[in-house]
DNA sequence: CGGCATTTGTTTGCATGCAAATCAGTTTGA
DNA sequence: TCAAACTGATTTGCATGCAAACAAATGCCG
């Protein structure tokens, strides 16, 4: 028959989920309004590891290849990155940071910290360890 | 200049969070294909405090009105909830489960349950405790 | 070598999610 | 009371995010 818990949405790990990540957006948006955190996502990983093709750079940011195409097209609407085609494989599109792009980042990335410093604001710095910890033992 | 801290996507916040929220939404759908996750806390929502005006479930479930608007009309296509006008403010539309919204709900809330073990499934009873106890504080 | 599986990318369709503008109805306060 | 402020709802526009179907190019294996 029914079951012996009940069901508190406000207790579940997906609606709690889902409300964090609404406030770090606000945060986000409020703090760099010129790109979304997933563009930021992208700039930081071509950042960090220079050029590569569209779904590679999917899987490193998250997003699938539907996803991945539009953030980038959109990035290169803003001229932070560009795209040529791969010589040696004629299928892939190379995406990199313009230097608007790299500029952007340079600007932006202390801010970006100050926003996940806003998000974790109301725990101490033990306790965001450990939510950061325990939060990537689900992925 | 430049920060002192180095940015590292994987260790933020927000790229955590959402990486989070992808895994328990796959979960989630896996196990629930009729609806999905905001559908499900829409219908839980009715369950637990019935019938309220379509804003007022949107702030109980944490959409703004555009958004909730999109999630009722979409429950209501599939038979789960009904809308009717508030003869004391014509404003308001009020919204309300059908008997097949309580049937499914009814049906789904265990295995709803289960995709929050699941999603959860890699952390230990007093780390769970330890991460919702966290989470929860962001928002 | 040649066919088949794989990989990359694109497109379409659907479902959030938020900002901003707008309209209708209600409440409040001078 | 009556104008201003507020609330409820709708619409538009933009940005993810995923599934599925498809085409093109590449890789692999018999």
């Amino acid at each position: 028959m029914g079951s012996d818990k009940p069901y508190k949405l406000d207790e579940q790990i997906g609606f709690i989920l889902r409300r964090a990540t609404q406030r770090h957006l606000a945060l986000f948006s409020e703090a760099i309004p010129v790109v979304t955190t997933t563009q930021f996502a992208v700039l930081a990983r071509l950042q960090e590891l220079g050029p590569m093709s569209q779904n590679h750079l999917g899987r490193e940011t998250a997003m699938d290849a539907a996803t991945i195409k539009g953030v980038v097209g959109r990035l290169a609407k803003l001229g932070f990155v560009e795209t040529s085609h791969d010589p040696n494989d004629r299928r892939r599109v190379i995406v990199a940071l313009t230097p608007a792009g790299h500029q952007v980042y340079a600007q932006m990335v202390d801010q970006a910290l100050a926003v996940s410093d806003q998000t974790l604001a109301p725990l101490t710095e033990q306790e965001r360890a450990r939510l950061l910890a325990l939060l990537s033992k689900l992925v």
